[in-house]
DNA sequence: TAGGTGACGGACC
DNA sequence: CGGTCCGCCACCT
């Protein structure tokens, strides 16, 4: 179903966030390519950054490509928090932020897309 | 309207 | 490894 109210953008972000699984890791990239948005990765950022916490979303699996948090004074303290949520799933992360991403990158299969809110992008 | 910014990514050095 | 640069695109002065 189409989302009744602006734009769908921030709402298959959400969706396709949700769609990781417990103590696995997805990266900006991989979610814009997931909705069909190649190479708007700073979108799906902001996104993410316009979500209220707390929130039902696993937001704290997203991570940046290099292996990392991305750790900015303008998260106001939710890059910590993501720290402590990740930790809390098992997953070793540095105090610098950094983390086994290889060992934990989540691999996106057709079938958890299809009826999801995904499927509304356009078709290849 | 123009220009600076950023929860990114990839190429280079 | 780490540091820079550049392309990217929506937001915010």
């Amino acid at each position: 179903m189409v989302p009744a109210v602006g734009d769908g953008f921030d709402q298959r972000v959400y969706a396709a966030v949700a769609l990781i699984p417990h103590g696995r890791l997805a990266t900006y990239g991989q979610i814009a390519e997931l909705i069909g948005a190649y190479g708007c990765a700073r979108q799906v950022g902001w996104a993410l950054r316009r979500l209220p916490l707390p929130s039902a979303v696993p937001w704290h699996r997203v991570v940046n490509a290099q292996g990392r948090i991305s750790i900015t004074p303008s998260r106001e303290g939710s890059d910590w928090i993501q720290r402590e949520l990740l930790l809390e799933e098992g997953i070793p992360v540095d105090v610098e932020g950094r983390l086994p991403l290889r060992a934990y990158r989540w691999e996106a299969a057709l079938s958890e897309l299809d009826g999801s809110a995904l499927a509304s992008s356009p078709r290849v």
